[in-house]
Parts: structure tokens; C-alpha cells; sequence
RNA sequence: GGGCAAAUUCCAGAGUGGCCAAAUGGGGCAGACUGUAAAUCUGCUGGCUUUCGCCUUCGGUGGUUCGAAUCCAUCUUUGCCCA
């Protein structure tokens, strides 16, 4: 897996380049669908090609290791065949659910007993046991094993769990090492930068990281819970430690706003469920604002979604017919939804990219801000 | 023509003397959602007022009572049964 870095912007730290990875390129900065269970929610893979024009999707460790659990995905060679998605993939390794279901879990150095959310079985994940699993999997990507620390964690606790994310880093490399892919393709370990707020535990966390030499780095632990402000923060002060010429990926952000914000203090790679989850919920980006569907105020506009959306759906469908599909529940609402959000967001994040290439990101994302962030 | 039953806030439907502006569900309106336990969750849903509170409302009218959605009389409408 090679990284090219084609241009830093002059007037700040925004990046463009290229990711080589078996399954294709991935042009950064990116925007990755996530689609946790194989599937991206309410979008079939040709739309997610051709009309979100979605270069790599996510998928979930936790999530897919208990259901279709892995002797279906290894019987069917793994998940980009089991899901027909030819381009490259990124498993996250299991680190969020440590932290969204930590009622249903135990952790201790060793690992963490999982109490399955579909049954109440349990499964013990350690990080040689997830590397064991993103193998049988099968992505391109593979995340290292960490706890994606809560944002309001205390110094202390968050001292200790990003040094035990650091122990599990070094016991998820010496697992790679000691097995091989079992598809035919390489896979990549990216390591995952922990410390909460504090820019101390942060930089710590960015020197151990960069230490590994991995193909890529991850930022975690951040929009959870957290100021944006501290965000913000963190990742200048990390970025000032990660190799420039490796793939910085910023996990589970974010925002609009939020991605404009990453890509100036140099992430290349982000991911979100924001775009397919409030889509589910109504909630629509444009370059013009954020719009509630359900709002009364739609009821007559019979004008296009979106008049210069990224997507064929802005403009086959109005506003008023989008509103009455989402006050029926119709599936449809969900299934345009999801697609014209996706595709403002890869929309976003190319367009980002052009500007970086032509030099002027910074004066396109300050216009570009106050558009996202309106409400309609 | 006779008998019985019922009329409640947008709808359905509880409530049978004060704890009732009135349960619950639906609908409506608004909000939340950040490496997906989420097609989920939360709030509001008679009017006025910052709160206290006041006003109007349980088919119409007239009563009984300190007090009525609740009791009585009558009218209207609807449903069911018998002819």
C-alpha cells in the first residue's frame, strides 16, 4: 500500500494524494460510507459506484463476526465477494463498540467479553483475536484494536486506557506478523491515536503511533462527546507529530463543518454515519444547509431537492414528494435520503480535494462553511 | 311504528360527582443523532400568562349540587334489534 502526496495547500495543512491499495486508488481527501453489517443502510452497491462515486466502504468487525459470523464470509472469500463491493474496504476492528456498548462488555488487559447485542452470548475479543477476525474478513484496511476512549474520560483514565490501547497496538502487529492474508491481497494495519483532550496524552499517543511505521494512521476517540473546539485541537496537535507522508484517517467524523475543519489541519480519510443515519431520520445536507424533510415548510415546495446536487436524485425528485415519503414512512424516503446525503459528502470532500490541487482551500472551505452549517 | 344503546379535546377511545384541560394509542408539529444495539429516540399537541393562575371545552338546551364530561329532564343525531 503506497501513499502518494500530491499537494499541500500553501495557506494551511490540507493535503490531496493518492492511496494505492489492491481493490483500486483512493483519491484523499475521502469521504468512506459506512456500512457496518456489509451493507451501506438503504444503498445498493451501483448507486454507491456511480452516483455517491464512493471510492472505499467501511465495515464492522464486532458486527459482522456475529452476524454473518465468519465461516460464511470465509466460505464466500471474504467480504468485498460476499458483498459484491470490488473497491477497497475498511474494517474498524471492534474499538467503538468498546465504547457505544460499554454496558453489555467487561474489559481488562487482556481483552473484552462482549455480550452479544443480538442474543446476550458472549465473545471474548482480544487484539490477536480481532486481527484473527479482520483477516477472515478480508479488508484492505484493517483498524488496530483499541479502546475509543469517551470524551469526558478523566486524565487519569484516559492516561491508562491509551497505554493499554498501546499494548494492544503492539500485540495486534506481532499477530500480522505471524499470519498472512487469506485472500491473496495485502492488508494494512492502521494504528489508532488515543489521549482524549489532553494534548500531553495526544502527543504521546501520535509519537508511539508514528514509532510503528504503519501504512496509515488513525485519529479516535474524538466526537465522542467532546467540544469541537477540543477536537480541533487535538488533531492540530497530533497532525504535528503523524508522518506527512502517510494517510491520516480521522475516525467517525463527522459534520460537514467537521470535515472541512479535518481536512484543513491536514486528515485525509473520514467516516460517518451521520449522512445514512439522519438521512434515515429526515435530516438532509446541502451545499445550501442542513434541512428537517418532515418540516411542515416543504409541504408545497414542488422544487427540486437539490438544484445542483451531486446526486440524479436531487433533481428527479422535489422537496414536497421527498417530505410526503418520509410523513408516510416510506422506504423510499430512506433509500433518496441516504443516497443524496452520501453524495453531497463525496461531493464535499472531492471538491475539497480540486481546491487543495488549485491552491485556494482555504477561501472555498470559509464560504463553503457558512453554507453547510445554515439550517433551511 | 316499537325497543335498546351511544354521542368526549384532530381521529379512535378511557373516564360515570371534586385528584379532569381530561388516560392511552394514532395523527400532527418540532428537536436530537459523529469509527451504527438507531427506518431510532425526545419534547409539544384548547386559549392566555414567566410562574402561580385564569378562561373556554366532553352533542344542544334547561335543571340538581358548594362542585357536573360524569346525576335528572328534554331535544337532536347515530348505531343495533323487533315489526
Amino acid at each position: 500500500m503506497k501513499f502518494d502526496l500530491l499537494h499541500t495547500d500553501s495557506n494551511s495543512e490540507a493535503r490531496a494524494g493518492i492511496l494505492h491499495t489492491a481493490h483500486g486508488d483512493i483519491e484523499t481527501p475521502i469521504f468512506m460510507p459506512v456500512g457496518t453489517v456489509g451493507s451501506v443502510k438503504a444503498v445498493q452497491m451501483p448507486e454507491l459506484m456511480s452516483d455517491v462515486k464512493a471510492q472505499i466502504i467501511l465495515g464492522n468487525t464486532y458486527h459482522l463476526y456475529l452476524r454473518p459470523g465468519l465461516d460464511v464470509l470465509e466460505q464466500a472469500g471474504g467480504l468485498h465477494k460476499f458483498n459484491s463491493w470490488s473497491r477497497p474496504i475498511l474494517t474498524d476492528s471492534g474499538g467503538f463498540q468498546v465504547f457505544s456498548l460499554k454496558d453489555i462488555r467487561k474489559m481488562s488487559e487482556e481483552g473484552v467479553e462482549f455480550r452479544s447485542h443480538i442474543d446476550g452470548s458472549k465473545h471474548f475479543f482480544s487484539p490477536e483475536r480481532v486481527m484473527d477476525i479482520e483477516r477472515s474478513i478480508g479488508a484492505d484496511i484493517i483498524m488496530a484494536f483499541d479502546e475509543c476512549t469517551p470524551g469526558t474520560a478523566d486524565y487519569n483514565y484516559a492516561k491508562k486506557s491509551m497505554e493499554m490501547t498501546h499494548r494492544w497496538l503492539d500485540r495486534c502487529l506481532n499477530r500480522l506478523s505471524e499470519t498472512v492474508p487469506k485472500y491473496g491481497y495485502e492488508q494494512e494495519l492502521f494504528p489508532i491515536v488515543q489521549g482524549c483532550v489532553y494534548p500531553d496524552l495526544r502527543r504521546k499517543s501520535a509519537e508511539y503511533i508514528a514509532s510503528k511505521e504503519c501504512a496509515g494512521n488513525a485519529i479516535g476517540g474524538l466526537a465522542v462527546g467532546e467540544p469541537a473546539e477540543k477536537m480541533y485541537e487535538m488533531i492540530e496537535v497530533v497532525n504535528e507529530i503523524l508522518p506527512k507522508d502517510k494517510p491520516r484517517y480521522l475516525m467517525g467524523v463527522g459534520t460537514p463543518a467537521n470535515i472541512l475543519e479535518g481536512i484543513e489541519r491536514g486528515v485525509d480519510m473520514f467516516d460517518c454515519v451521520m449522512p445514512t443515519r439522519n438521512g434515515r431520520n429526515a435530516m438532509l445536507f446541502t451545499k445550501q444547509g442542513i434541512m428537517n424533510m418532515r418540516n411542515e415548510k416543504w409541504k408545497y415546495d414542488f422544487s427540486p431537492i437539490e438544484e445542483d446536487g451531486a446526486s440524479y436524485v436531487d433533481r428527479q425528485y422535489s422537496r414536497a414528494y421527498l417530505r410526503h415519503l418520509f410523513v408516510s414512512q416510506e422506504l423510499l424516503a430512506m433509500q433518496i435520503a441516504s443516497l443524496h446525503n452520501l453524495a453531497f459528502y463525496v461531493w464535499l470532500t472531492n471538491e475539497a480535494r480540486k481546491h487543495i490541487l488549485s491552491d485556494d482551500y482555504e477561501s472555498w472551505k470559509k464560504s463553503m462553511l457558512e453554507q453547510v452549517t445554515r439550517r433551511l
